[in-house]
DNA sequence: CGTTACATTTACGTTAACGTCAAGCACTCT
DNA sequence: AGAGTGCTTGACGTTAACGTAAATGTAACG
């Protein structure tokens, strides 16, 4: 079996890290590796932690956002409005990713507009430098 | 007619700006307003300019993009090499715009299968949080 | 002339998520 | 002992696009 505790450089490999971003969620409290005298040594849950930060910067959670998160449920693991709230939190950004997607649409098809209406664009740049 | 020079609030009210942005596009030399002793007094070349940056921040264009595309054109108003240059660099941000909107689309439909899964992602951050 | 209302310059502050040194300890191999 | 490798803790640097505050000017109104 996989040993239980990974010394940082084992962790930057298995999941595409620099040191720095491992002590650096460290020193926002994401983590909390054990240590070995000076050194790090990153257990299952630390493993099972940054699985889900990774996870929550995919959606575009802040790390922030991810640190109260799994603050809720190191405080009370079995509160269900904590659970609730978590649930909120997704929607929340769902709806902004959505948002920030119809924007972006909107974006493309007017730039793909002006390109296509042969340089609109370009004739008003013309116009803006004289 | 409206009058062909105006003060920073009268383009702030225009563009729906702030005087700290007017100046710091100047600052940035993508502005040039005349001054009447200290203040500055905005032209409709200034106008145009202030339309086109505020078009392509719109595209996500960053200021720095803009100010090259602009300076082509006041350089060399009539080569048709810049245009062409400016063509590709709306093209290339198109695709990058695309691109951006293709992960937005699987971050979307990721968190939408988690929150649909029955908290496939709840369960994950109870495991994270022991 | 005093106040009000805007204007100006200068310059530090903000935000996120690390990057990039610098200096030094700990172990191992030879 | 010396060399090499890897880890550690600071601590400043980076980026974009302004925000904000301080000190000052000046134009018009009454």
């Amino acid at each position: 079996m996989t040993n239980d505790l990974m010394t940082i450089r084992q962790m930057c490999d298995a999941f595409d890290v620099t040191p720095r971003t491992l002590r650096f969620y460290e020193a926002k409290e994401l983590l909390f590796p054990q240590r070995d005298g000076t050194r790090r040594l990153f257990t299952r849950r630390d493993r099972a932690r940054l699985t889900l930060i990774l996870r929550g910067k995919r959606f575009g959670f802040s790390l922030e956002d991810i640190r109260q998160i799994l603050d809720l449920y190191d405080r009370d693991g079995s509160n269900h409005a904590q659970t609730l709230r978590t649930f909120e939190l997704a929607q929340q950004r769902l709806a902004q990713m959505e948002a920030q997607r119809a924007e972006l649409d909107v974006a493309i098809a007017d730039l793909k507009a002006e390109l296509d209406a042969g340089s609109a664009m370009i004739a008003g740049l013309r116009r803006a430098a004289e």
